[in-house]
DNA sequence: CAAGAATGTGAGCATTTACTCACATCCGCC
DNA sequence: GGCGGATGTGAGTAAATGCTCACATTCTTG
């Protein structure tokens, strides 16, 4: 019995006709939904884009979901290698300077798209891909967690991973909020000034 | 010209027979949104749970999103009116014990209706509702900004209204992510103790 | 250069769903 | 009681949309 696809991609592509024919379609799928939201990126309206027929579109993908889906294992899988990636460089960084390299992080992660971004969180959990961000979040936690205990000496007493729980939720909610309502804070170092200070303020005594 | 009704209600009910038709469209509304979400709730079923025909459904809203942008309206304003008189009781507490409340209070007033809440945050934007949420959010920064101007003396030196749009989202995302990940934390003080560690500790040197 | 596998096509079907309208019923008031 | 406005009804419609399928085209491989 197959399973584990998350995006259910129906058939894998084999020749690089096809494998461009997907870049096509989820492209096209991203542009739409960044542009006029889910309800507008209708299956037919997609594949025009894409420039691709309709029927090809229903080779790879077996549902609208499982496109959107798709993108959303992309765009989250995209942000986790460049967490992964920053923290092997920060994490030996003295602790205001690694802060500081977080909070960038997630501004760089969350101003490539946006708009794309709001679209995946605020409709993937209605359709079946829940799980797939709460691994985001727990893997990033996770990292948060391992560094605080590499840093207990420099902490005041706390949990790892109830603070690290905390953490990741105001610094993706503060980023979110900056990215969309005052991206003017992001042109300088307000933002990261900012927010660093409230995760310092409360990682120490 | 007849404008500015957010909800776009087509009929005011002159009888206390169509308000509670209209009563019970919105209550069957959230029940059906709060359990399977948006696209479930049809026009045709909202009015089936609401016991009462389609044709007066329509006599009061004159379209889908309008009804759920009324149940917004009406969510948002319950919380406003929460989040003005439990400032009037915190404002001259100690710095302290006020911000304890301003948790206390969040989470109050996302743990009666965590789902519905939820629903109605993620489709709102795409139905025009989005200038509602702003407003509430507005407001709610502006109470906070009040309250820190008038505790300048014991806060470190900050641009009030600034933390306060901070303060706003770092709150209101802590305590999403606990409702909906961590309910545990809200039995007993574990979540209110960290949350309010978190803001003291931006708001003081 | 077959021949079969992989890939691409798009008209059209089945279903869903928001919404209308012609009519019935109820209620307050003279 | 009866009249007029307020309210309620629900079968039906038009439009949108996800998706299929029978067929065409392209590629690979022996």
């Amino acid at each position: 019995m197959p399973k584990a696809n998350p995006s259910q991609v129906r058939k894998t592509p084999r020749q690089r006709r096809s494998a461009e024919t997907v870049e096509a379609i989820l492209t096209a799928a991203a542009h739409i939904l960044e542009k006029e939201g889910f309800e507008a990126a209708t299956t037919n309206r997609v594949a025009v884009k894409a420039g691709v027929s309709i029927g090809s579109l229903y080779q790879y993908f077996p549902n609208k979901e499982s496109l959107v889906r798709a993108l959303n294992d992309r765009h989250t899988h995209e942000i986790l290698e460049l967490l992964r990636k920053r923290y092997t460089e920060f994490r030996n960084a003295p602790l205001e300077d690694a802060v500081r390299v977080i909070v960038r992080t997630m501004v760089d992660v969350h101003r490539v798209n946006p708009a794309l971004h709001q679209v995946l969180v605020n409709i993937v959990p209605s359709i079946g891909g829940l799980a797939e961000t709460r691994a985001v979040e727990n893997e990033a936690a996770a990292l948060l967690a391992h560094f605080l205990k590499a840093r207990k000496a420099e902490l005041r007493p706390l949990n790892p991973e109830l603070s690290a729980f905390l953490l990741v939720h105001a610094i993706e909610a503060l980023t979110h909020a900056a990215v969309l309502e005052r991206p003017d804070l992001l042109k300088g170092d307000a933002f990261v000034n900012e927010a660093s200070r409230m995760i310092l303020g409360y990682l120490r005594e």
